[in-house]
Order: C-alpha cells, then structure tokens, then sequence
DNA sequence: ACTTTATATATCGAACTGATACCATGCATC
DNA sequence: GATGCATGGTATCAGTTCGATATATAAAGT
C-alpha cells in the first residue's frame, strides 16, 4: 500500500486533482499517511501510464491546466485486489521518542520544551478531530469513522502518557554533565 | 534526528558494530525508530569520514572483517547539539488505518482478518515489552523507562480500541458489491 | 506597499526501505 | 548425505519517499 494507492482509494470519493488530494493528505489522512507533492504527482502520472486513472485537462487562465483525475474501472479492480494485503504494516517514526531515549543526555529544560511541543502537537491533532466530527462525520462510512476514533484514542493515551510519566525525565539525576 | 544521529547515541552506550546496532533497531527501537542494513551502514560510514566515531576493524578467519565503531568527543558535542531539536516529530505511517479507510470496499472476511494481524502484531510488541522488564529495566536510564512506558500505553490504547470498535467494520452495511 | 494565503503544477537531491549478495559455521530436518 | 535455516558479519542497489524549492497569478490581510 504505497502512495499510489491511496491516491487511488482517495479517487473512488470522485475526480480530484493532485492540489486536491494534497489537502486530504493534511487533513483527514495526516495523522497516519501523509504525503507531499513529491509522491503525489508522479503517483497520478504513473497511474495515468498504467490506465488505473483517467486525465482530463482543464485549461486556465495564467494558472497551469488543473488535472483532474478520474479512476477508471481498472482503478477500481487494481484497488480492491492491493486492499485484499492481509498484513498492512502499522509504522512509527518519532524523533521524539528517540530524543526522549537519550533524555540524560540533554539539558533538562530542553526536554522540558520538547515535551509541551508534543503536547501541544496533539492537542493541535485533536482539535482538528474534533472539527471533523461537527463538520460532517456523521455521513461518514464506518471505515473512516473507525480511523478517526483510532487517531483520538491513540492521541488522547499519548496525551494521558505524557502527563503521568514527565516528571521521569526532569528528575535530579538526570545530567548535570550536559548542562554546561 | 536521522538514521545517523540515532546511530551516534547507540554508540553512548558503548563501542558496537552495525550488526549490534541492527540488533538494537530491531528490539530496543523496534516500536518507534525502525532500520535496516541499507541505512546503517552507510551512516556508520559517514560518521566515520566526518570523525564523529572511530572505528577499529578486527580480521576474522573467513568471515569479514568485524568493524567496530567507537564516538569520538566531537561526537559527543555532535549528538547533544542534534538533541537540542525542540520539535522533533512523531510521524505514522499505516497501512492498516489506510486499508480501513477503504474498509467497505473489502469484503468482511478480509477485513476480519486484517483486523486479527493486527492485533497479533500488537500482542508481540507487549511480549516484547514484557521481555524487557523482565530482563533489565530496572537499570535503565530514566529516559529508556519512559519510551518502553509509552509503547506499552500506545499499545494497549490500540488493542482495546480495535476490541471495542472492530464491530463497525463488519456490519451489514459493508460492501456487499465488492463481495463477487 | 508588503506579506501571507490560496490555487496549481512540477522537479530534485537526499534519505530511507526492502531485498539481495557474499561467506562461513553449526544445527536440524528430510 | 543433502538441503535448508539460523547466527554472525559486511555491503550494495533499485525503487520510494521526503522536504524544499521553483514558477505563476490573484485575492486578502497588515
């Protein structure tokens, strides 16, 4: 399930263009798929070579043409066979967490700024759940509400965590040796 | 805080070779900061040609040489300069939430047992954890404590929110049209 | 007058992933 | 007795992805 995919899963909710999927990939998939326009535009060239996406050219003025993208059954068939991976991978990358791990090796006040920016990092993901939630959740189909809570619960253990154990790493043993 | 700079802070903790360090990736790091052979070495390599680590390669009969790497003060300075990052991310990538997503584009059964992956996946990683308290953690550096605490916690949050959601997911209403 | 935001496409180097190759030993299995 | 797999070890490579940047226009904010 790379880019290509979920571009392609993205256009089954109708014709889009690349800026327009950019905006999914900030919003409703941001918190565990996000993507830049690096990936997404050779995605949707490579599927448009591969006839899995229909391209249709929409001149304006000034502004380069807006591609719109359209799936075609194909598309369609290609999609429902990549979704049938009875293993899609679960992957974390924090930085954080790595820095967290050599916290003895930092000046306690800088773990102290680390840990009110991720706080503040969820409580910026939350607020946009929760905006999805007055906007329109409720039309949703069920796999994009199942993803939605999944991203609230994990963000609000996260939050939970990170309250509860903090005090573990700014405690008196933790190096004076960095904090010169 | 790339491959490289999590490289250089396993290295803190003593001398090792990319093999030990793989080794570490795979347990230790495994939940949050995952790599393999294609990125450590390599990293090893730079770090060595920027005088970050020395390295110190003992001949063995047959197999190659066994190259062990040891931090140099510079860096040390290196490290704790790339720990003052005060917003290191926390980045998801997940194919599981993806293909949920499209979940009434699955059929039922795939869903299911998509949904049952997961949570064996999840079930290793709390083994894991089990494995490590039982072994060492109450030797660990504060900050070591606090990243296996917080696996645990995002674990068991991902654990009970697909026990108490997965119904959604298989209702009546998904897909009967892709279920040919 | 200046900067930011929005619309829209596209590219590029750097980084990373996942698989593979090479080489030896030992252990289990067929 | 042969085949395959695990362990210990280094290393590369094609394919993907990331993050930043370039180009162009216009509205809207400061």
């Amino acid at each position: 399930m790379d880019v290509k995919t979920v571009c392609l899963g993205m256009l089954t909710e109708g014709p889009a263009s690349g800026y327009d999927l950019k905006k999914q990939f900030e919003s409703t998939f941001g918190h565990f798929f996000a993507a830049g326009y690096g990936s997404i535009y050779p995605a949707l060239s490579s599927l448009a070579d591969e006839g899995l996406v229909s391209c249709e050219e929409i001149p304006q003025d000034g502004k380069p043409d807006r591609k719109v993208y359209e799936i075609t059954p194909a598309g369609h068939d290609y999609l429902c066979e990549a979704l049938r991976d009875p293993c899609p991978c679960h992957k974390v990358r924090s930085e954080f967490l790595a820095a967290m791990f050599f916290a003895h090796l930092m000046r306690p006040e800088d773990v102290e700024t680390v840990l009110e920016n991720r706080l503040e990092d969820i409580a910026r993901y939350q607020a946009m759940f929760r905006q999805f939630e007055v906007e329109n959740a409720s039309d949703w189909p069920e796999g994009k509400k199942f993803v939605l809570g999944f991203g609230k619960a994990i963000a609000s253990a996260m939050e939970a965590y990170i309250a509860e154990n903090r005090h573990l790493l700014v405690s008196q043993s933790t190096a004076k040796a960095a904090n010169g």
